[in-house]
DNA sequence: TTTACTGCAAATATTTTGCAATATC
DNA sequence: GATATTGCAAAATATTTGCAGTAAA
């Protein structure tokens, strides 16, 4: 990620709390800068692994209560993709790609859409204040078609 | 639901069930008829209580194996919406909505949105193949707005 | 007759919670 | 100094698994 980029979230992220007088831990800003060195999709496990490789424990609670925080913050996406783990993504991330799923394999590719993102932001709804959209397209992955049809199934 | 369609997707249901040589047992069939008579979202747990009203007793371990079929079927899809449990719906509902979740309550409104479908319709993908989709618009409900305003946050 | 399916109970995995200690404001 | 936040461990919850018995093909 760009370091102007990351200036500028972390910056929502301060003024966030700030407004919600919420504190300014050490914790919460390790975990946030993990969080913007990933490239896309992460779970608690993955975020944990990589905090202790960096020296920096926090507890599972403070990892829940700090992924909690960014999500209300509207930083942070919340996928349930796959029943278990909950995965998560920068919003700056999702906002510009759908999902696609494969109903086989759970594999998960990001696609590109700009054309879809300015559809989304033309929804009205009433009585909804839109934030965020996700769009999921399941279907089969080549190499799960490819197998199905070897199979004959 | 109207007997019509109830007859053509139980039929869809029995076909699957013939081309990949799984067993049409009792239980299976009990679980799909139930399932049916939820107008939209249910989970595990709302699907066994209304079997056990019924007097239709299955082991939990059959209702995961059964919804499995079903959603591989592609007769019903499955949502993680909120963390657990598990959300399910019949694939005729949600292909014809989106889902306005509330980031604050969790909250669920379904909206009918064909023009949206039609653009679904015409997405193409290279080495994917859309089987169905699911769009979710996250944001705030209107009671949770009026909560927030009035609380001043 | 074969073996896929079921029920039950135990195991697994993730997320949540209670509480004492700590650090922010 | 008041109290929000943290860490740890235990609890809660949903889902998966192993295995013996049952029933569909």
């Amino acid at each position: 990620m760009e370091a102007k980029v990351y200036t500028e979230i972390r910056a929502l992220f301060t003024e966030y709390l700030t407004e919600k007088k919420l504190r300014k831990t050490e914790e919460r800003y390790a975990i946030f800068k993990e969080i913007c060195a990933f490239p896309g999709h992460f779970d608690v496990c993955m975020l944990s692994d990589r905090l202790e490789q960096d020296n920096f424990h926090v507890s599972k609670a403070t990892l829940y209560n700090t992924l909690d925080v960014l999500v209300d913050a509207g930083l942070v996406v919340r996928h349930q993709i796959t029943v278990q783990p909950v995965q998560y993504e920068l919003r700056i991330y999702a906002d510009t790609h759908l999902h696609l799923v494969c109903t086989r394999c759970g594999g998960i590719r990001e696609l590109r859409n700009s054309a879809l993102k300015a559809d989304m932001r033309n929804l009205k709804v009433s009585r909804f204040t839109p934030e965020y959209y996700c769009l999921y397209v399941y279907g089969l992955c080549s190499k799960c078609k490819f197998k199905l049809q070897r199979s004959g199934k």
